[in-house]
DNA sequence: AGCACGCCGACT
DNA sequence: GTCGGCGTGCTC
């Protein structure tokens, strides 16, 4: 077994095969499947997975293996099989869908280096280049305007060679621990013989005869009141020695986790937990979706779960939608697990990630709780998999490798026999007709566990505010509710839904809209800087004065920005206190939970926010509930609108009266006949999925047929449509007699960075061969991929149509 | 993808 | 000659 099979580091379709390496004696006992390894690759040196071993090559010219990155491997043999998998699944090159499991430093920079050979005269530019040193960073060659020729001429020559290297994004945190070097009685001894004068270093030696034990430096200075001159003093002395000792960043520091123990189930969580504790003990797969209506209990369920999972000495993974957004939910977990918990979410640095995954790599935790790519956790002794908030779209993975973290739950789940948990207040449909079907098991939870009522919701027709002469984003009812509120010292979420909204420039007088020149987008306007921005493109412009089509000094921005909102709000109730949260007030660091802890501390009456504030948010004083603009999502060009918008307002509905105090939910609409917002006023789930799926059969998407999407960009207009027209032909002479494909068709957004983009979309009941049709398609374009810039995406399971 | 090599036309 | 600009083919 002295050859490696290798995923090399190269995103090319050309290069999507394992390559043969020899492994050098010296690698030959440590090197295992799943390490990472440098290989030469023609001129270069690269990074590449292990992925098996073997005795021959039908290569006869196989190079070495040049150096072993890890200690002990990075994929378990499970995880590269799931590699595999979710590559051939989603239609992505393998070593895209192994550095996706992987947390960002592990993957490798590449850099260039000249090397001087000689010490004969160079040419003067390349003299004066390396300025008397042997080796410079091969940026600087670039940045120095002497011809590539020159320099290829030097190497020919071997006066200079170019040196590849690979570069570790690797940092560990290191803290350094004080310790001394000596005998306590020699200790003694020295400070008999140390000056009167060095108080400072006396303190702090008798510090150490008092407690001759290894410290950590800042700690040492805490308690000595001492600092580094005075640690050097004793240091050069040989009294004392520092060593580096490697920490775990701990994003969690300051905070104290409360203890918490298991809570008494109610009836009808035992009767949902019972089912699932027997699959854990019976160490058998199934696939359970829990329907709980917020605050029926689910989080208490999983922890339980976990807990008979932890007594049997496996592992849990626990996915949450995002999970900076419910610091309650971590209070929960490492409240119950302590520190057998590792977190993993968006907010950490790629240090901290690194930091976490390395916990779960080396066992040192039991539980995983994180956002999608968390579903990759290296555990080898997987006993469940929890998905909660099943519903979220955050766990369809929206760039390459465009998995959807629940088919991986369950792929995972079938290889370790444990059962897979979904949990939502309003599952999707895909996931609820499954259940009804049979293939998932359903659990539903329609009692809260304090038994109280859901909040009454009451919808507004903001048509009838219009014609009243009220033009404010305030209906007259919601506004008497917030008074009343607020009033009462309780206090009030308002959801700005702000997707398909936005604040675009618009010319009162010719009605002309500043669009992005690169992009078929309106402008959004941003106050902060008084300039217009695409969200596209990152495109910037200042705000125009004038109309730039008709000179009217009347250009004004519309739209319904949380900025806006917070404006008019400030203007219609000046004595309330409002914290508004969205994008650009949560970007720093911890700036999110700072915002809900002073508004869970009362500082506010009001949190103004967009989607981000539906989620999990748990507050006792909030009684009132505001949606401003239901139906804003309501009109996308997309299949799921109605199923979104029942979504969020069910999701925001339930963070109004959790506790003892009753809630109250206002719901403005300009539509509020909508089935989606009727049925969710009234909690009606089931009449819901009813409805909702007699219109998806009737147009033929899911869950009644599968949805693919193939997407084509390019420069030229014409070419991307004759493009798409030739995929739409060639599929359309393999497929199935029943399946559909559409197209070409303009993405909604039909032209970024000017590129143009159409669209194929294919919609099947079973195709099982059709990943092998896309591949073979794809093939027969890559010439024109590599050579004209055109672009063709795959994705098997669409969630956004764009 | 990223690199080398080779051909070609343009320019001192 | 010398230089820079593509097109082509290869990577264990």
């Amino acid at each position: 077994m002295n050859i490696a099979k290798v995923i090399v580091d190269v995103q090319a379709k050309a290069i999507n095969q394992t390559f043969d390496y020899l492994i050098p004696d010296k690698f030959q006992d440590i090197l295992t499947e799943g390490m990472r390894v440098i290989v030469p690759f023609g001129p270069r040196k690269i990074t590449g997975f292990v992925v098996g071993k073997k005795t021959t090559s039908d290569y006869s010219q196989l190079k070495k293996i040049i150096d072993v990155l890890d200690i002990s491997p990075v994929l378990t043999g499970e995880l590269l099989e799931l590699g595999r998998w979710v590559a051939d699944e989603t239609v992505t090159l393998y070593i895209t869908a192994y550095q996706a499991m992987l947390p960002q430093v592990l993957k490798a920079q590449y850099k260039k280096e000249l090397i001087r050979n000689t010490a004969e005269e160079l040419i003067p530019e390349l003299e004066h280049l390396f300025a008397g040193r042997d080796v410079i960073s091969y940026e600087e060659f670039v940045h120095s305007n002497i011809s590539y020729a020159k320099l290829q001429r030097a190497i020919q020559e071997s006066f200079i060679s170019i040196n590849y290297l690979v570069k570790s994004k690797i940092t560990k945190k290191l803290v350094t621990i004080i310790e001394p070097s000596q005998e306590t009685y020699q200790l003694e001894e020295s400070l008999i013989d140390m000056s009167q004068n060095a108080k400072k270093q006396r303190q702090l030696l008798s510090y150490f005869i008092e407690k001759p034990e290894p410290i950590e430096q800042s700690k040492l200075f805490q308690i000595t009141n001492t600092n580094r001159t005075v640690l050097r003093a004793l240091l050069d002395k040989q009294l004392l020695k520092e060593n580096k000792k490697e920490i775990y960043r701990n994003p969690y520091q300051d905070t104290n986790f409360e203890r918490t123990y298991p809570l008494q189930l109610t009836e009808q969580q035992s009767i949902a937990l019972n089912p699932i504790k027997e699959k854990i003990s019976h160490e058998e797969h199934d696939v359970f979706l829990v329907h709980g209506i917020t605050g029926s209990g689910k989080t208490e369920i999983y922890l339980q779960a976990i807990q008979e999972v932890i007594s049997k000495g496996k592992e849990a993974i626990v996915l949450v939608p995002e999970i900076s957004l419910t610091p309650q939910m971590v209070k929960r977990f490492k409240g119950r697990f302590g520190s057998d918990v590792a977190v993993m979410h968006s907010a950490l640095s790629n240090g901290e990630k690194y930091d976490e995954w390395r916990k779960i790599q080396a066992k040192e935790v039991k539980v995983v709780v994180g956002a999608r790519s968390a579903i990759f956790a290296p555990f080898e002794n997987i006993g469940i998999i929890i998905i909660d908030e099943e519903h979220e779209t955050t766990y369809k993975q929206e760039d390459q490798p465009r998995y959807h973290a629940r088919d991986v739950a369950i792929r995972r789940g079938q290889y370790h026999n444990c059962p897979v948990i979904l949990g939502s207040a309003t599952p999707t449909l895909e996931s609820y007709a499954r259940a009804k079907k049979d293939v998932y098991q359903l659990v539903t939870l329609d009692k809260r566990t304090n038994n109280q009522e859901m909040p009454a919701v009451e919808i507004v027709d903001m048509r009838e505010e219009l014609h009243a002469g009220n033009r404010s984003m305030f209906s007259s009812t919601l506004k008497e509710n917030m008074e009343a509120t607020i009033g009462r010292g309780e206090q009030i979420v308002l959801l700005l839904n702000r997707r398909g909204y936005s604040t675009f420039v618009m010319c009162r007088d010719c009605g002309h809209v500043k669009e992005c020149p690169h992009c078929d987008i309106a402008l959004t306007y941003h106050k902060k800087s008084n300039q217009l921005k695409c969200h596209y493109c990152s495109y910037e412009e200042p705000m125009p004065i004038v109309c730039p089509e008709c000179n009217s000094d009347l250009i004004r921005y519309f739209g319904t920005g949380t900025q806006r909102i917070e404006e008019s709000l400030n203007q219609l109730m000046p004595h309330a206190r409002v914290i508004r949260m969205d994008v650009d007030t949560t970007r720093r660091k911890g700036s999110h939970e700072k915002l809900l802890h002073q508004f869970s501390n009362k500082e506010a009456d009001i949190l103004l926010g967009t989607q981000m504030i539906a989620k999990g948010l748990d507050f006792a004083n909030v009684t009132l509930v505001g949606v401003l603009t239901a139906d804003s999502m309501l009109h996308l060009p997309d299949f799921r609108s109605s199923e979104k918008t029942f979504q969020l307002l069910t999701q925001v509905s339930g963070r109004a009266g959790r506790h003892e105090l009753p809630g109250k939910v206002i719901v403005q609409s300009y539509t509020p006949e909508h089935y989606s917002i009727q049925l969710a006023s009234n909690y009606d789930y089931n009449q819901f999925f009813m409805q909702e799926m007699q219109i998806r059969k009737s147009f033929r998407y899911p869950p009644y047929v599968y949805l693919s999407l193939i997407t084509v960009s390019h420069p030229n207009h014409v070419k991307v449509v004759q493009i798409t027209q030739r995929i739409v032909q060639l599929l359309l002479k393999v497929v199935q007699e029943d399946t559909t494909v559409l197209g070409p068709t303009p993405s909604p957004i039909t032209r970024v960075k000017d590129r143009y983009r159409y669209q194929c979309m294919i919609k099947y009941k079973k195709e099982p061969k059709l990943r092998t049709y896309i591949q073979k398609i794809m093939d027969q374009f890559s010439d024109e991929v590599r050579k004209e810039n055109l672009l063709i995406t795959v994705d098997m399971q669409p969630y956004h149509l764009m």
